[in-house]
DNA sequence: CCGGCTTTAGTCAAATTTGGCTATTACGCT
DNA sequence: AGCGTAATAGCCAAATTTGACTAAAGCCGG
């Protein structure tokens, strides 16, 4: 869990002190929690385990009324060096990532063509809404209050959903116009063997 | 982990009978290990988990010389109803993923420009030439043996690829144009708040 | 023929992640 | 003022994943 490490000290370096509930509040405010691992489950679980090896540092507990007594906690030299050194090798490391639709991708022949072909039809219109939510946000100024880092970030993400807008668009259009994938449909199901 | 399982079930529906081993094989064959979660661990858990669920049977073990025994399985009916049910699942659900770069983009303001510059610039090498490998592989004949769906993941992938690259280079020029994106290195390092 | 390395086949202890659960407090509406 | 819902704050049991480990067999070069 490098990249959750890495967050929930990164997050702990720039409020602190802090407990567990505002490092959540905080990662939800950026929807960390759509392109991260950043359950309560796991931040709680990496905040204990940060202090256990001296990268964070408990603070007293303080209790508000018969609310669940909080932890605070703020960031160790050590700690801000394992950051330093994380957020490094996250930067530089090149990577593919686990993705559902390359496993699904992986099985097309297993899906006849008029649901493959609507299937991509329709993930290519929710990419494309979803790009265009990103380009209004930064029309319409809401991201201008915010550092522009966050922008590059949302042109980050629209720049691979067109591209894969574009790649479902021309996939959908060959399975219509009877490009092959399958070797028929009822061998799909029964006996052949993917190669890939 | 309806991914793996998913392909746990298309594996065995596709080459059935088959041992855990078998299905490493098969999917390492694919690279499969590079974007999804099917390391042995995973494999065998799954096998394992599937078989109690109903969705795979074992097959009498087969004892082949000292090595450890091998537990053969095959899909149930139950198993290819679920089998096609994930695979659809999967098709049609857009959802963004984990990703440790856009976890390292959000701390984006504590990497210094030149090192943010020049991950940026390597990031864009290593993804154009992971594509050049995939479009050589392309005229090269070695995908020509492939059923289509393998073409069009690599297309797919060359695609991401691209757009990540061109979105890599163009960020890191408005870096080294001096485009800010930290308060300052000191307050960026201190106390400085990102409020993505 | 022998030695070194790879392949075969599965497992394990540990790490990581999940998301609904708990009870109290605060807020907004009627 | 009271009620219903949301926010607060952390936890839990379970699910999922990892990747190095084991020992035997096979292969290849010297």
């Amino acid at each position: 869990m490098s990249a959750t490490r890495m967050m929930i000290l990164g997050v702990v370096s720039w409020l602190e002190p802090v407990h567990g509930y505002d490092v959540r509040r905080e990662l939800l405010s950026w929807s960390a929690d759509r392109w991260a691992n950043v359950q309560p489950g796991s931040i709680y679980h990496a905040l204990r385990k940060l202090a256990g090896e001296g990268l964070l540092r408990e603070l007293p507990s303080e209790q508000v009324g018969a609310r669940p007594a909080r932890t605070r906690y703020e960031i160790t030299e050590k700690g801000r060096a394992e950051f330093h050194r994380l957020l490094s090798d996250l930067m530089w490391d090149v990577k593919p990532v686990a993705d559902p639709f390359a496993s699904a991708l992986a099985f097309l022949p297993a899906v006849p063509p008029d649901e493959a072909a609507a299937a991509l039809r329709q993930r290519a219109k929710v990419l494309r809404t979803t790009v265009e939510g990103f380009r209004s946000a930064a029309t319409s100024g809401w991201l201008g209050d915010k550092p522009p880092h966050v922008g590059w970030m949302f042109e980050l993400f629209g720049a691979r959903g067109d591209a894969e807008a574009q790649w479902c668009e021309r996939i959908a259009d060959r399975i219509e116009s009877g490009a092959s994938y399958t070797w028929s449909e009822e061998a799909a199901d029964t006996s052949s063997n993917n190669q890939g």
